[in-house]
DNA sequence: GTCCAATAGTGATCCAGGTCACACAACTAC
DNA sequence: GTAGTTGTGTGACCTGGATCACTATTGGAC
């Protein structure tokens, strides 16, 4: 499936624009393609885009002053990802963003979004919605973080995206359910 | 203040509403008062409701198979609280939310919330905008989980809302750090 | 006033998960 | 090919925080 078609279902999903109105959307999007490895966002860049995932794998994580580095999400496709309190604050990256994968994305500024959002009723309205779930998905997230164990909230993630176990290497599996690797390597020792 | 100025002051933060259309928003808001542990939602409870706090305090909070409880929030002045996964897939309850303290809350329907977005572009422009801080502020404290200890995390919470010191419990501050009330009890001993 | 429930502090013990160290594939790069 | 880098498993040991048990305090409700 093409690009713009991917993102055409996914907008579908929450809001009802017209396919003038889409491709008015769609012109403000800007197609880029990443290598496996390649950094998108850096920490303390300036922060200017969301990327909407058409294909592959991107992560967004934090690295602590001890070098440890903690994954918040896994981007796979129709998923979005950026550092938002960055990208909504105007202020430097504390989040970085790269490829596990290679990886094409439609990429859209901060101004491209707020223009959209002003000049189209219905585009406010799907990122309002999908903010909404973004938000929803946090809460469940913490608390399976203060309810359940590593066992749990691994099983849980095979059972909500069971691609993610032939894509993503076992150390930043780990890196995700905020473990070392040694202790997830064992959850299925003996 | 008026509750109504609460309100008012709240909502000119993120979106420009004339009084004309000020006065139509806040319409569709029902005040209600609450007692010192009355319960607002209830595990299973159909979610009809998000509530907009003017005084007092609430705790939003999940109760586990094992009886423990863990605090999602807890929801001072000017602050918002639901079930918002129930709220906004029109499921049970699993979130369930009461009254730290006699509390004065302003009520809007999920409908009514609905209703206003889409008659009022700018009411949906406010709505975007409080989740996407609702979500950066998650994503903050999923990170301060994965990367604190409990000391780091209870002083941040001190450092961020010093009023919750003399308002909250200490017990359902370790249920907000995710830690027993012995351990939270326990870290400035000796 | 007297009770009872809620709130707090603290000792003793246990365990999930962290840390360090080493082994060994598998995969580039040259 | 050989060498360096990633990813993975596993043993030994350590520690932060949980759990259980008991003791004060405080503050309504009556």
């Amino acid at each position: 499936m093409e690009a713009k078609e991917i993102l055409k279902a996914h907008v579908a999903r929450f809001a009802s624009l017209t396919d003038e109105q889409f491709e008015y959307f769609f012109s403000f999007f800007k197609r880029q393609g990443f290598k496996k490895g390649q950094v998108i966002i850096s920490e303390g860049d300036a922060v200017n885009c969301e990327y909407f995932v058409i294909s592959g794998c991107l992560k967004s994580f934090y690295v602590n002053d001890n070098l440890k580095m903690f994954i918040l999400q896994f981007a796979m496709p129709t998923w979005w990802a950026s550092d938002y309190n960055a990208l909504y604050n105007d202020t430097k990256a504390t989040i970085s963003v790269d490829c596990i994968t290679d990886t094409e994305v439609l990429s859209l500024t901060n101004d491209h979004r707020e223009r959209l959002c002003a000049e189209l009723h219905e585009a406010e309205h799907f990122f309002r919605w999908r903010t909404n779930r973004g938000y929803v998905a946090a809460q469940k997230r913490l608390l399976s973080f203060m309810n359940s164990n590593v066992k749990c909230r691994y099983e849980e993630l095979l059972r909500l995206y069971p691609e993610l176990y032939n894509i993503v290497p076992k150390n930043l599996i780990a890196a995700y359910l905020g473990v070392s690797r040694e202790t997830l390597s064992r959850l299925y020792q003996a």
